[in-house]
DNA sequence: TTGTAGGCGTTATCAC
DNA sequence: GTGATAACGCCTACAA
């Protein structure tokens, strides 16, 4: 087993000094050239790479991002992810990733393991119950260490940092203006329970879009869905009890949830029912009928991030200005809807 | 902005020394209880926490993982890394992922960063590009210095090292035995191209199965669809040419897609045309008719890996053995199949 | 041109 | 009981 290679080792086998070693691998101007040649020649033959952590600890700079997602295997926060991979990886930076599963305690858990020391700074999208418990003393004390913080889609006013999100309201707005003009009449919106976070500025635009349009607004016609349902479907009693024309779902999968409800139920699709989605994943590109959707373009929210994070990271400039970067949902249209 | 607190500082602001902080917050019996009582109290205050990164240093122990991933948007993948994050974070480890995109240099490039102090072990999976070129030097490299390697799914026999993978040829020709014993005659298989890795042992199970139920092995039958098909569909041809009642694919996006063709086609399912894929993922589940899947288990492979790796991280002991787990897959049967 | 010394933050050993 | 010292691996200002 070949041991990793240090200065000291190299130093040694050729009896000069440490710094000496350490001079010659940078090519510094100091050093003579047979020296400097025979320290590049033997630390490529040991191929010599110096120690990362210890770099770290003299520079104060790990390259490494923390990223904190409520769930990875969810489509939107994968693109997300990956645009944060893709972009951090091209600085030379390596990725941490910790799964908050939607739990508060996991968050803090999580922030605090990496903000000893491992990461540069964080990316992170907020937990539902974090949402819920109005709590970001967390967030609050990183910042204030100074470590740059980056929220992305689920964010907070509270916390002041820079941001990246889309533009839920106007994209939700602009989603149900489309099923209006292609004659949709009653539209309901399916939606997550106590609509946290985004789900309520989509349901701002849904609403907006109804009276913008002289269509009358009717809370019966608003779905309430358990965060993860995977199993049972409260809908099928929705689908009896009230009639409607479109829906829009704040996510992938409820919209392909309803389409199946729909189908089963021999509805058919667009005619009857028109359905748009948030979250342009492979479930809507692929269903049958595919789904139009709300595309979040989540690879360029990541690389986004990524970006405002780097650039926070590598500016020593304390001077405290933050911005909020929104980005533009553009709608998909596919088979289920009319157009 | 509150900078972050050290040993040093909590010394100087007590005019104590710096070991003597360090023992008392480690509550050793060596320091008086007064002593020890005021350091604590003002640790507290301060909210004092170790610099992860030099401990690092010193312990030569990261308490990082580095995972090497072809693709982190594919369900399966997705599903093993959820798994290793759980089982890692519970060990008090972090997850570090690198995404190779299916391509060998960036396998190598991602290995390199972390190699040097940045992780303590690796999980990977082969890229597509590796497996091709048949070129292990930077996994033989880690395992000569020493760094454990745990290799899951897309492995190899020319690296010495842990492993864990499904069944993949048993649980192929399950499935096709599956299809024949509901009545299937001619049974295709849609594989990637040159059909690498898990494919190959996949086909080998179509293979044996359709000689040991004495049903003709037509290699017409056989479909190689490109690595990452997105947009055009040669399936569509291959369905017109040939005749078949149903169909292998060897992941989850080849079975929707045959799907979607046969259904376009007015194909009935499962009358007709009968369907199993690889990876029980979301969009078998929601799709429709639903899609029997071969389940792979990621979740438990994620673990399983980690755990062999976390294993041979703490173990200091030398004697080299290392094992391959196998992991039962099993047939979830829905709505595309006949039984 | 080369080497020495100090420091990044922590811990362990040994001396006082 | 407490503190000085060295070490982890690297870098750099300064000395020789």
């Amino acid at each position: 087993m070949k041991k990793k290679i240090t200065l000291k080792h190299i130093a040694k086998e050729l009896d000069v000094s440490i710094s000496t070693v350490s001079k010659a691998l940078k090519n510094s101007e100091e050093i003579g050239r047979d020296t400097k040649e025979k320290i590049q020649a033997i630390a490529k033959l040991y191929n010599y790479r110096p120690n990362n952590i210890a770099i770290s600890l003299k520079n104060k700079r790990t390259k490494n991002i923390g990223v904190i997602i409520p769930d990875i295997v969810h489509h939107f926060f994968t693109t997300v992810f990956r645009g944060i991979e893709k972009y951090a990886n091209e600085k030379g930076y390596n990725v941490i990733v910790c799964v908050s599963d939607e739990s508060f305690d996991k968050e803090v858990i999580n922030m605090e393991m990496l903000a000893n020391g491992s990461i540069d700074g964080f990316i992170m999208a907020l937990s539902a119950e974090t949402q819920m418990k109005n709590d970001f003393n967390h967030l609050k004390e990183v910042t204030e260490q100074g470590i740059p913080l980056v929220l992305f889609d689920r964010i907070t006013d509270d916390v002041i940092c820079d941001k990246v999100i889309i533009n839920d309201e106007e994209a939700a707005y602009n989603a149900v203006k489309k099923l209006i003009e292609s004659g949709k009449k009653r539209i309901a919106l399916f939606t997550t329970e106590n609509y946290l976070g985004v789900s309520s500025k989509r349901a701002d635009g849904y609403f907006r879009a109804l009276k913008d349009h002289k269509l009358e607004t009717d809370e019966n016609l608003v779905l309430e869905l358990p965060f993860q349902f995977e199993k049972e479907d409260k809908s099928e009693a929705f689908f009896e009890r009230y009639s409607f024309d479109a829906v829009l779902c704040v996510n992938e999968i409820f919209a392909i949830r309803a389409m199946r409800t729909a189908q089963r139920m021999g509805i058919k699709i667009p005619q009857e029912l028109a359905i748009i989605g948030f979250t342009d994943g492979i479930l809507s590109k692929l269903s049958s009928p595919s789904l139009t959707a709300v595309a979040q373009h989540g690879n360029r929210m990541g690389e986004i991030a990524a970006q405002m994070l780097i650039e926070k990271v590598e500016s020593d400039q304390e001077r405290e200005s933050f911005r909020t970067e929104i980005i533009e949902a553009t709608i998909i249209e596919r088979e289920s809807t009319i157009h």
